[in-house]
DNA sequence: CTGGTACTGTAATGAGGATTACGGTTCTGG
DNA sequence: CCAGAACCGTAATCCTCATTACAGTACCAG
């Protein structure tokens, strides 16, 4: 199953595998001892508990003290793998292994020591939450629909953060560069911005992050984009910028939190989500553009 | 061997919060390899990176599968866990092997994906638990030392983020921006970029983000920094940029999660929580700049 | 009571893996 | 340019561990 990606183990593993797509919920190895303990005999039986009890380390040992935990003969433990449908020992515990990598995530680092010696444990509550207020602000709707006009090649996508914004959408920028062509960032200079706003054609999209401290400049180009007839998007907080009686879509966040400067980690959180979005439904053609990316990149920087 | 290096910065062990001195947990195996970075030869730097890639299951694997998933030779492993301070690669394995026991409980059954009812749940809950490993993975001391340093008008701040942690460099140098003067992002282009460094002085903090798909330049920029004498602070991912080799403080972020892309969550998470602990500490003096800054801009904005 | 069967542990064996010795290569300092 | 050292991989060696053959035991049917 599992095919050995041997290289991708400290690059990253780039959009290798559809995984938003093939979620087969396989039954852990746990479950297929569970259910084949009917059919075992009394000592392997114990062989079954006592990988129950401390799983899954027990079976990632040698199987001499795989059987002195369970207190049984070596060979009882062999007998037990070959019941489960193992070639042998070392077939049993890779599969175990394999599993184990599937799962989430492991703690690299135990949370720092309680209570006192972690002074920003109420920050890092509070970041949490604002994460997971966002991502349920956010209508799965709307995101469907901005992914679909971004995957349309066809509109050249214009993006414009404000002064806390602006990282918020060049992360989306990034994104969207490596999957697609025609995304530009509008400039901070007005001037300048006044020229790329003239390029503007119907069809396209205009994409914009506005939150409290709404900035006026933001709020023009909105209203210039609409009039030129662009499709206008807009992520902003919950008190909602002006954008937003022109914008076609409205995406909100959570940016306040405990704390005298607003976050954007709300933000950053949809954005990887829309991302994400983009990336499930038009993977067979991003893909060669990101081969392609790649060849140039490594021409370019030897 | 001429250069003294300050090995000491990147050790997280003592977690000594001078406020608490109360009971801090065992450092795990995981960062015990991350504190032997430095010390730690070319091939053995990707010995202990491939297992912190796939951690802990690298590590209970064959050496000669360990060797292969590293790219390097089995020997090399094999100093590698020598280096460590273990008797054999039995011994590694089986002090691997109790430290996954003495973790929480292990999931013996999958959750089952009920649905798609919420076809983003998935990815929000990895979102989330990014944030908590990332602000886990920081040690509060290595965010206080930073913090001193910036809070130090006279030394001038120097930023640089790569090409997918950019935003992350942007929304620190915003941050910084409000409460200090003299913060300032390097240039993306080289030529530029050289003209800045020149500029740069003994006492002077460069603060570097260099994830995975390290860039060349970053490293190059780093090693320049510290030959000028200036303090260099990195902001990474687990498994370390070489930029961690001159930098004297380390900052690691979690920015993989199951998803094509990596995430900057984590990364902006740390970023405001270190903004929040600067605020705390001088906010006397900010609240003057701040109110200038109010007053240029409703100047500057009408 | 007896032969048979299913089950389990002991002990021998062979393979695979950990370990070490050594030689080639690269890097550093003079 | 050279000497030395540090580093890394190849290949040989030793040994642990998985595996298997076999014998002992309990249980059941006739």
């Amino acid at each position: 199953m599992t095919e050995t990606r041997d290289t991708a183990s400290i690059q990253p593993d780039i959009p290798g595998d559809p995984s938003a797509g093939g979620r087969t919920d396989k039954p852990t190895l746990a479950d297929r001892v569970t259910a084949s303990m009917a059919s075992l005999s009394e000592a392997e039986r114990r062989a079954a508990r006592a990988l129950l009890a401390r799983y899954p380390t027990t079976g990632m040992e040698t199987v001499a003290l795989f059987a002195e935990r369970a207190k049984v003969s070596a060979p009882t433990i062999l007998r037990f793998v070959a019941k489960l449908g193992f070639a042998g020992y070392a077939d049993f515990r890779r599969a175990l292994r394999e599993e184990m990598e599937a799962q989430a995530e492991y703690p690299l680092t135990r949370p720092h020591a309680d209570g006192k010696s972690a002074p920003f444990a109420d920050f890092a509550r509070s970041l949490v939450t604002t994460v997971e207020n966002s991502l349920a602000m956010a209508s799965p709707a709307d995101i469907g629909r901005l992914t679909d006009l971004l995957i349309d090649e066809r509109r050249e996508i214009f993006l414009l953060g404000g002064d806390f914004t602006d990282p918020a959408a060049r992360h989306l920028e990034f994104h969207l560069r490596k999957m697609r062509s025609r995304v530009r960032l509008f400039s901070a200079g007005l001037s300048r911005r006044a020229d790329e706003l003239a390029d503007l054609r119907k069809r396209d999209v205009v994409i914009l992050f506005d939150i409290r401290r709404y900035q006026q400049d933001t709020i023009r180009t909105a209203e210039i984009a609409k009039e030129r007839g662009a499709v206008v998007a807009l992520f902003t907080d919950r008190w909602m910028s002006d954008v937003a009686q022109v914008a076609d879509i409205v995406i909100r966040a959570q940016v306040d939190l405990p704390s005298p400067w607003d976050s954007l980690i709300g933000l950053i959180a949809l954005v990887e989500t829309l991302a994400l979005s983009i990336d499930a439904r038009q993977w067979p053609i991003g893909r060669a553009r990101f081969e392609t990316i790649e060849a140039v990149r490594t021409k370019l920087m030897p």
